[in-house]
DNA sequence: GCCAACGTTGGC
DNA sequence: GCCAACGTTGGC
């Protein structure tokens, strides 16, 4: 299994949304980069991330799914952009913060450091490990 | 194929 | 609200 990293602002989509839309979960739509676009073409059924709140939080606040394999993104206008659709899991038990993030040892390689503006984009079976203690949460 | 101009993202 | 970083666009 892989795992991933996705962000979202939540002033447009939050993790309370994704909590509302149950166990069917949500397109993970407008994604308009090719790097992110990539990254979700090699996700698969099962796999999991985190979910961040971009702009306003600046933390990670939960575990998603990926619930679909990659399909089309239906909100684009060319047959060029994917997605998948992602579920809640569990929310973390503590919030971990970009600013944690950034001072960690072990998760200086992450894009959200080196790479702030990809908004998708994978995680280490390391990094993983090392957030989900810190966020309380069971990998 | 290069590069300047422009638009968007996201932390501060 | 500002601005740095980055990606995309389009003229040459």
């Amino acid at each position: 299994m892989a795992y991933w990293l996705f962000k979202s602002e939540p002033d447009d989509f939050s993790w309370d949304d994704l909590v509302a839309k149950g166990e069917v979960g949500e397109e993970w739509t407008g994604v308009r980069n090719y790097q992110a676009r990539n990254n979700m073409r090699k996700m698969a059924l099962g796999d999991r991330g985190f979910f961040y709140h971009s702009v306003k939080g600046l933390e990670i606040v939960g575990i998603v799914e990926i619930c679909t394999e990659t399909h089309p993104d239906s909100t684009a206008d060319s047959d060029k952009w994917d997605c998948v659709d992602v579920r809640a899991v569990m929310p973390a038990e503590t919030p971990v913060s970009l600013d944690t993030i950034k001072t960690h040892p072990d998760l200086q390689d992450m894009a959200i450091v080196k790479q702030s503006r990809l908004s998708v984009a994978p995680v280490t079976e390391v990094e993983w490990a090392v957030l989900c203690a810190m966020l309380g949460v069971e990998g």
